[in-house]
DNA sequence: GTGATATACTTGACTACGCAAGTAACTGTA
DNA sequence: TACAGTTACTTGCGTAGTCAAGTATATCAC
């Protein structure tokens, strides 16, 4: 009905963009069900944890926290503060700044994570391999990477022992 | 520190989740915060404007805006709730169902997307373009569309008259 | 028609954030 | 050594959304 101005040149960054937004929700609803079923963790309390139990010496700054998961100070606090409470994880003060306060993984934690991250693997691979082939999952995986703040999403693969 | 198993194998799979992710939250945040500022919209205040103008006699179900949107009924009664209360939308019954109401733009409704738009298409036009080949766009778009719910997408382009 | 089931929508209670402001500690400059 | 500025983190308050339950209407089987 109404006149409608279709600019066929970059029309498609608004529609990416979209796609991104509803691929996101999408596949994310898809994948927290399960994990929060199954394991009782979020999308982010699993990266949470898995993040910690990649960094160096098994701990983090809360802010290179926030930073890997793309969150505010205060949104890690909180995200932090839920893991306590179950027992997940504990702080641990800096001797050099006592200013930082880091993240450990609790043997509980470590448990956690392990656990889930076998059906959550699982599952994000179906997701994606049912959709794209290898040679496909590269190229998305290099295009998405170029996003702001999703570079440094590096080897999230591992499962820690 | 602690071993970890990396298999090489699909490992981008959730690599690009991950990317996915991370690419949208900040996305989202570098462009709703214009949008926010110099219109008053979120970013899903502005698609369910531009969904509305676009759908057949300018009205649509509450529903199909859910299904659109990717947010659930009462996701959408909410943000209807929003944009009613701001006077840019009106709801109208049906004539055929009882049940369903639907959603039209009001006058100051079409201003203010027409307004938004402006500035917000030029944005993500930028956001995208300046990290990505016209024929990158087009690989990265296809690709998100065959996420769960991301097809639907369509050209969305347009700006309502 | 009448009852079972499905659909469209709303509401209350909750959660996961963000933002702004605050505190405490560190750093660099004079 | 004192003070300005920055950094790490927390807290209060607000918001956007979910889920579960409820209401009203429609539809289908018989």
């Amino acid at each position: 009905m109404s006149s409608q101005i279709l600019t066929t040149q970059s029309s498609t960054a608004v529609e990416v963009f979209i796609r991104l937004l509803r691929g996101h929700a999408a596949t994310t609803r898809a994948l927290s069900s399960e994990l929060q079923e199954e394991h009782g963790l979020t999308i982010n309390d699993y990266e949470a944890l898995l993040r910690i139990s990649r960094a160096d010496e098994g701990t983090m700054r809360r802010v290179d926290l926030a930073k890997a998961l793309v969150l505010t100070p205060s949104g890690v606090t909180r995200l932090l503060d839920g893991l306590e409470r179950c027992g997940l994880v504990e702080k641990a003060s800096c001797s050099s700044d006592a200013r930082v306060s880091y993240a450990v993984l609790t043997p509980a934690g470590k448990k956690r994570l392990k656990e889930a991250s076998r059906s959550h693997l699982a599952s994000v691979r179906a997701l994606f391999t049912e959709r794209y082939t290898d040679e496909e999952l590269e190229t998305l995986g290099e295009l998405l990477a170029r996003l702001p703040d999703a570079g440094r999403a590096d080897e999230s693969e591992c499962v820690p022992e």
